[in-house]
DNA sequence: ACCTGAACACCGTTCAAGT
DNA sequence: ACCTGAACACCGTTCAAGT
């Protein structure tokens, strides 16, 4: 009993950066980004409160580091010889499920800043892709953004308007009686939001196109959009589209 | 002297709904969105601390009447005849430029919810320029999202590459000795951070971008990504691009 | 109607001191 | 090396009471 190679219980125990890391991602799901706080990561350690300031300096240190963790495996094994549109479309769909992965995942990784290992490992491959495809430095650069602008903005969106109860209103919502009563989030309340400031006269187009406004499938939705930019892409290569004349 | 119509004097003017908006959207040129807070916009204000509430309800109320005046405007004297590429490019270009035209402006309206009267009309206008195109309603409706989330990413990055000195670390950094040094930003120090993180085995691709990795010139990289997503349009209109056969 | 004064229930961060 | 205890300097929000 006495030289166990790692004791049962986790209790007592001493952390590593990776243990707050990993319970900061645990509590991010549980609370949203909003009322992610340095005070209830530490209780859901049970430490004290200046503890995870050993491991990281700062909160916004350690949002940085789990938003690279979420992107974990993202370019891993991306088959090297696949076209490449098919290339682009399977690392925007892996930095999307990344992103889905946890809740408000898009935002945090939207306020993050860039040159952390996973995210670096996304943007070699996509641009890798992109060079790939016959696209001049410049080109696939910024072509690269303009997907990863999309894919997390799309994310975001979704998460959005998926779960705000907890992380709408700012931090203080304090009473609420847990109601874990709608089925599929805060879709439904959204749509009647906007249904009731749309103007017959002054929102002719917006009410034509209604039912479409709020995407009750966001993986079609997402792909509509994605597949938009590729074609866009497909479009400016400098000699595939159109057979010599 | 006593029945002077309009005092002169701010001091002691009671505040409508508008002025505090006014003074907030000033506060977050100031200071940044991190930084702007309710206590410190009443101090602008010359009020005492709660006095904003009885204007808005909460923070987050302000920072939507905050982002959608910022818009104002946007959708104003749309020429209906140009034809439907350049309405969308038009509007693409005005909701950029209302996000620039105050600080964090793209963050403060991507963490806003939609259904506001100058959202609403952007959304209008780039909806019906679509329908125009000859879309469908549901392809209408989802191409306008593809390109706002585009718009919004691409003013929410440049202004995050631009000035995060006041808005980088969260709240706190009390002592910083004010350094107004650096002419354009805090450019230079990013794309040096990015550059020590490229390994040249791990990151071949990258590093053979790498100087359009950080674009010095953002307008002209908005224009790449915004011609690519119309160029995306395009390609997909039921007759235009390829004639007859 | 509009604001003050004061409180309530929180925050992120630092840092001597302990082990 | 890793954490405690306690403090510092803040927050958003509410609300009786004033005018």
């Amino acid at each position: 009993m006495i030289f166990l190679a790692k004791p049962i219980s986790e209790a007592m125990m001493r952390l590593s950066g990776s243990d707050v890391r990993a319970a900061a991602l645990d509590l991010l799901d549980e609370v949203g980004l909003d009322r992610l706080t340095m005070r209830g990561l530490a209780t859901a350690l049970g430490v004290q409160n200046g503890a995870t300031y050993w491991h990281f300096k700062s909160k916004q240190a350690l949002l940085e580091a789990m938003a690279d963790a979420m992107l974990a495996g993202v370019a891993d094994d991306l088959s090297p010889l696949a076209p490449w549109d098919r290339r682009v479309a399977e690392l925007a769909h892996r930095l999307r499920r990344a992103l889905l992965s946890r809740r408000d995942g898009g935002r945090l990784f939207a306020t993050s800043f860039f040159p952390l290992p996973n995210a670096l490992a996304y943007g070699e491959a996509l641009v890798g892709a992109l060079l790939g495809a016959g696209l001049p430095a410049r080109d696939a650069a910024w072509t690269a953004d303009t997907v990863t602008y999309y894919v997390v903005g799309h994310a975001t969106e979704e998460q959005l308007a998926a779960g705000p109860p907890a992380s709408a209103g700012l931090p203080n919502s304090a009473g609420l009686p847990d109601g874990a009563d709608l089925p599929d989030g805060g879709g439904p309340a959204d749509s009647a939001r906007l249904a009731a400031a749309l103007h017959p006269t002054r929102h002719p187009s917006l009410i034509a196109v209604g039912e479409h406004l709020s995407a009750p499938h966001p993986a079609e939705h997402f792909d509509h959009g994605l597949t938009l930019i590729i074609a866009g892409i497909a479009a400016r290569l400098p000699t595939q589209p159109t057979p010599p004349a």
